[in-house]
DNA sequence: TTTACACGGTTTCATATTGCAACTAAGAAA
DNA sequence: TTTCTTAGTTGCAATATGAAACCGTGTAAA
């Protein structure tokens, strides 16, 4: 027996958690994208297991989301840094800090701000919009099964039992 | 021990990933957004082990993102609906939906697809904007500790060593 | 040059989580 | 009344995680 991988199915958001899905991966891609390089830094600032981090290190770069690259500075062997894969998730990362800001924040505030480097202003809320830049209301957000995918029967039930 | 938990760290990301971050939590919402309100909905659709699943739906029922309700038809006793915070995760499972269908797609293209329900459209990549709603190039997205933080040493032991 | 230490792991063991299959209680159907 | 469906629960096996100890390599200190 295995833990369920979701790399067969065909949705999209199954197959991105097969790859940053499981407990650490996105603390530590949240840790890269905010400048941690190497073992040591995820190791002390998440106070995760060092093995753990070892196999959530090895499956990121499995996935082609983190790389080693040799070391910035003089002497430290490799580095971790995020390839463009990676980079691009930072949509994710935005979108669970505003949620948590929001919903779950720490009595402190936040601790990661999230801002427009030029001006320094904190980012507004990342959302679904239109073609034309507007911002959408959830209701009018559609989530559909495309062609291909197998049908469900979640809404058909109710026509005939009510 | 424990598998440890993040509810106790200040980042609210980990704070999110806390009520979101296990292996089934963010596809059994992605269920409840495309329309599943029964136990068995979400069981047959994911293929989900049904002691897993009710320890799932216990935890984002405790957290506040689902929640149970009477049934909407006449025979079923109970139906799981998502709460307001629930619905406002929807940024997030966009995000990693159209991550997954640029970098991970299905040779069979993607099951899901995100629309404006008003026009049928694809919605547009969900991505950081400024305050106007021009979109963000990532190098311009700045991740900062904020006052209250804990201070992070990566970059300053760069300086001394070369 | 020898010793000590930091770093990036690996190994071992205990506990937790998940999957699978079988069982169960309550309501609906026949 | 009997059967079926639904929504679970229980028990067991396998995997994932955490903690602590250990290890090899390279750097620093004496």
């Amino acid at each position: 027996m295995k833990t369920k991988s979701f790399s067969n199915m065909q949705c999209s958001i199954a197959r991105t958690l097969d790859h940053v899905g499981s407990w650490w991966s996105l603390l530590i891609i949240r840790d890269a994208m905010m400048g941690a390089r190497r073992f040591k830094h995820f190791q002390e600032n998440l106070g995760i297991a060092k093995n753990t981090l070892t196999s959530r290190l090895g499956d990121l770069i499995e996935g082609g989301i983190i790389e080693k690259v040799p070391a910035s500075d003089g002497y430290a062997h490799e580095e971790y840094t995020l390839t463009e894969r990676g980079r691009e998730l930072a949509p994710v990362i935005i979108a669970l800090a505003q949620w948590g800001d929001k919903w779950v924040a720490h009595e402190k505030g936040p601790s990661t701000i999230i801002t427009d480097k030029a001006s320094g202003d904190r980012l507004p809320r990342i959302w679904p919009r239109r073609e034309d830049g507007e911002v959408m209301p959830l209701k009018e957000v559609g989530m559909q099964r495309a062609n291909g995918a197998p049908p469900k029967i979640w809404h058909e039930e109710k026509e005939d039992s009510k």
